[in-house]
DNA sequence: TTGACATATGAGACCGGTCTCAAATACGCT
DNA sequence: AGCGTATTTGAGACCGGTCTCATATGTCAA
């Protein structure tokens, strides 16, 4: 048997021997439980400390059945959205007594997988994940047969039973475009990170993850009822960060017909937006006028502060944790699906279509020459 | 022995009593080692398919003594910087055939410290630390004395003789310094987000991150050298997240003498900069000239775009991984420090002090009224 | 001092996998 | 069929901690 990590780290059996105790009692001590007098366990605690004793959490997690830590597996460790959802998991599982060790998919099913597999061979009591596909996801039911306690953050799956908690993302999608309406725009485009082969949006089987499904269907639902037709034309998927954002955005705004505002699907695309007007010469809200997903800190502080679709992610992650704590806990009833409201916070990258600016100032030269 | 947790967990002994075989058999199945007969094999191996074996890696970990992970402790989640840092980490480490848990410290010496205790008694072969405080570092001396491999990411500790990777920020703040002063400022701020109780940089003593001392050492020795006197006096601290940045910037601003650039130490406090400005009504460059740390994504889409001083995050956690897996592997040669290149990239946030702009306007008049 | 009762302690089984080595089995040749 | 050799298999010890229960020890009252 052999160790390539150097040194056998010191056990209760090292401390035992060093304190003149039997292995049992040094462990009640150092584990906290049962009973022992007053001066052994001085005695004990005195050798662990010369020895430097760290507990052997594996030891401790194969007998008693619990870690009592929660694995979390996110979408895009990149993405400061995903750290406000652990700082709210950490804070509700440390409340709780339970410690949080994260894993990073990057948004790729394979990744999510294993790292799956990582937290469950570490015996988690718990997982709460990003799902990265609504087609993928064995995985999860295996975790969900195994009776190991699982929560969905930000996401759902439809033929997955588990708690999940997300935002009302088809709502918040119907507010932003009926905003987009009100200051009269009939041409509006959603676009979207998400993955997809084709940039041009055809239909439901092209869509990976819940959010942008509902999403769409929010855009298209307002769209519609404010009697526009086919709004569905205007629909972008792909615009991730590997470059294909501007491609997408300046094709869609140079073509006939071009949307006059854009909804974004997160800070990304908003990114892409912005890089892509300065090449091309246009600008917000006088050429295009831009609502964001999600309110990042600099959004407020661009030129002009753009319009966002806050998201209470900090409390996303927090009632995750919560739920998930009650499940190991024991909490047996239906599962259920948590939908957090969002918020419009009006800045200033919304303005009315050009062609109502062109109009006005028509009208403006007009009453000159009459007057 | 009580387990809230559900259901036991399908084992080894499970498949092998299925598949008609000894537990050891199965195990050297499962686990890949020793020899089977290929008709052993694909029994134990449908047994195993149709039971939902999920190994036991802490049952495995126990008796080889390693895990194949490496544990990562980042100092704040929710900043890209460290989600850029951890994908170079992830890769460097998947390569050689380890996993990641992560864990966030938070920027609090208490917390890293019971990161690091939830991640040595998970028995990760390796730890990678982006160390919260040079002061509170005894929990990082006492995994050095257990014998784990462990390596700092981004920040040294002076007394702590195990292997770093940082980048050269002392090299970086000069380079900054100087581009300020060949553009005429003679006042030039450095901005801190690191904690402090008193924002007035007054030594040494008030700094907890090798970085912010480096730092600060090269903006003083850069403003020395151009025969700036007393540049410290310039020095803030404690513009982090909690409201604090706009005071102490504010206040600086608008004192005697106020400076006429700012070098910020990372994206929050320029963007607490932005927000300030656009609040006294001040505008970049006309009456600030504006440098931050850290290339993020949108410092090159605000109005200015902002000069900045880019960072090789993901090389420095590919490099710590890289250096993290030799260890464990039994490299055991001298603790190195190893120092990457910063790059300055040069945008729209730099003009002359207000001043010089002054006097240009006055000798255009003057010229006027000659010719 | 003795007996009753409460508390502290130690021995041994166990968690689920790996590893070693003896025994069993398989294969080829005479 | 028997023998020699190679391969496969199973039994049991072990990792480091927890838990149960029998035994030892301590305390108090008669």
């Amino acid at each position: 048997m052999k160790r390539t990590t150097s040194k056998r780290l010191v056990t209760i059996s090292d401390v035992a021997q060093s304190a003149g105790v039997s292995k049992a009692t040094a462990a009640r001590v150092l584990g906290s439980y049962g009973t022992a007098s007053p001066v052994v366990k001085e005695k004990v605690r005195e050798a662990a400390r010369k020895l430097g004793y760290q507990a052997n959490e594996l030891a401790r997690s194969m007998t008693t059945g619990k870690s009592k830590t929660i694995g979390v597996i996110v979408g895009d460790i990149e993405n400061p959205y995903f750290g406000q959802a652990v700082r709210g998991i950490s804070d509700a599982a440390h409340a709780a007594g339970f410690d949080v060790i994260l894993s990073n998919s990057g948004e790729d099913a394979a990744k999510e997988k294993a790292a799956v597999r990582v937290l469950m061979g570490k015996r988690v009591d718990g997982l709460i994940v990003t799902p990265a596909s609504v087609y993928e996801t064995q995985h999860l039911h295996e975790v969900q047969r195994s009776g190991r306690p699982l929560v969905l953050l930000d996401r759902t799956i439809p033929d997955l039973a588990v708690d999940a908690v997300v935002t009302d993302d088809r709502q918040a999608a119907e507010a932003a475009t009926r905003a987009l309406i009100e200051a009269g725009h009939r041409r509006i485009a959603y676009i979207s990170a998400t993955e997809s082969d084709d940039p041009i949006y055809r239909g439901p089987h092209q869509i990976n993850l819940s959010t942008v499904m509902e999403r769409i269907k929010g855009v298209v639902a307002a769209s519609l009822s404010a009697g526009i037709e086919h709004p569905e034309r205007y629909i972008r998927l792909g615009a991730n960060r590997r470059g294909e954002g501007d491609k997408i955005i300046s094709e869609l705004l140079q073509g006939a017909d071009r949307p006059t505002a854009i909804l974004a699907s997160d800070n990304v695309v908003a990114l892409e937006v912005f890089k892509t007007l300065r090449r091309l010469g246009m600008s917000i809200p006088q050429d295009l006028s831009l609502i964001a997903f999600h309110d990042a800190d600099w959004t407020s502080v661009t030129s002009p502060p753009i319009t966002v679709i806050a998201q209470p992610v900090y409390d996303l992650g927090f009632e995750s944790a919560q739920i998930l704590v009650r499940r190991i806990t024991g909490v047996g009833d239906a599962p259920r699906c948590r939908v957090l409201a969002t918020t419009l916070i009006k800045r200033q990258s919304i303005g009315a279509p050009p062609e109502i600016q062109e109009n006005r100032a028509v009208f403006q030269n007009n009453a000159a020459k009459i007057g």
